[in-house]
DNA sequence: GTCTATATCTCGATAGAC
DNA sequence: GTCTATCGAGATATAGAC
């Protein structure tokens, strides 16, 4: 029998964990095998036994991570309800999907800036796999709203790009956040839970009625 | 006389120029001592001659790569025009910083999320002296043109995370978003120089106007 | 100040006993 | 499958001649 009796976690999960945890943290340069030895609570050289070298844990935890990561921000878009309620849930789900793998983003963005053909690849494999549903429903979702006259012209891609942005940067720029608010009121201690509350909140009005005030009955 | 005729680099400059390029886009764990020495285009020893250790090399670049940077995002805002001609204007700036410094809002990300005290230290030190006018200004150009009715009530430190996430996000995770955007479109090419004009745009419309159609008759 | 040579150390990987 | 011991590459750092 080739280890894992029902329910019990195998040799080899146990490993990826621990060394999912070192990479995206540190990244692959930064990490070393004893440390995901340690964390693992094995001994260093069942590394190389269950797989052979460093590289080839790296490219596991890449696969992986990459992938269960679009496919949890994939899982939060659903476009059958109306546009405000879909992305009211979306944010929902990118700041579920933000909380539960903070550094994720952070290490995707640092290993394709500066992976060679090995990341770039394990990209677009796992975008092809997942069929990028993403940007189809929501820009399905976006023209639809647009026949019916409720929004205006925007390319789906750049308003993509703007709600990532604007979910994804507080997390990764947390500690520079942070910073800042605190230089700018100093003493008072940072609620992080009530400005990430706010944050949703800001991204929806922003992003759906704009900063600027509507001048007819029925504005915001 | 020490170094430094009139005019010419000092050697300090030259490896501390390279220095900056290599661990900027390596980090401290990637950067060896080797690579810096080659593009500086002097020998290896010198760098242990002019400052003692790596990890002093490690230290002026946090220090000077943030402390510049902070101060050209500072330069880009100017509060004395309009709001949506000061909004302009500092995405423009924003934009220009980001294309003359690509990996570096990716490096302090990165640096600040696993950095210690010392990178902290640093980051603090760099707001206390910079003063953080940009937030100050930001705030009230805002107030301003809320009290005038212009616009409606947005947090300004939201409003500023939403801003730079929304331009930042997209140099970060260039890789990604390239990535994303040929598995939909396959076969075309993509037009690097249009799509980020076109960003500029984006973001100004969204964040000043906001998606919504506007009822009245100067409506978008 | 600058170079060559080398010491020292860290880390990934393997050999070999059990 | 698991452990101890160790090799060997490659990196930082230093010694010492010039």
């Amino acid at each position: 029998m080739e280890g894992s009796e029902r329910g019990e976690i195998s040799k080899e999960e146990q490993i990826l964990n621990a060394a999912a945890e070192v990479i995206v943290e540190k990244g692959l340069a930064g990490t070393r095998m004893q440390e995901i030895a340690d964390r693992a609570g094995i001994n260093k050289t069942l590394l190389h036994y269950y797989f052979r070298s460093k590289e080839n844990i790296y490219r596991t935890i890449v696969e992986r991570v990459f992938s269960r990561f679009f496919s949890q921000i994939e899982a939060a878009m659903t476009s059958d309800s109306s546009f405000p309620v879909a992305l009211k849930r979306f944010i929902d789900g990118i700041f579920s999907v933000m909380a539960a793998n903070p550094r994720v983003p952070l290490f995707m963005m640092q290993e394709l800036s500066q992976g060679g053909k090995t990341v770039q690849d394990i990209l677009t494999t796992t975008l092809g796999r997942n069929r990028m549903t993403l940007p189809q429903r929501l820009f399905a979702l976006i023209k639809r709203e647009q026949e019916a006259g409720h929004i205006g012209p925007v390319n789906p891609l750049q308003f993509m790009v703007t709600l990532l942005g604007s979910c994804i940067y507080y997390f990764a720029a947390e500690p520079v956040v942070v910073a800042v608010i605190q230089s700018i009121h100093p003493g008072i201690a940072f609620d992080r839970q009530q400005f990430i509350a706010e944050r949703k909140e800001e991204i929806f009005n922003v992003l759906y009625y704009g900063i600027k005030i509507r001048d007819d009955a029925n504005g915001r």
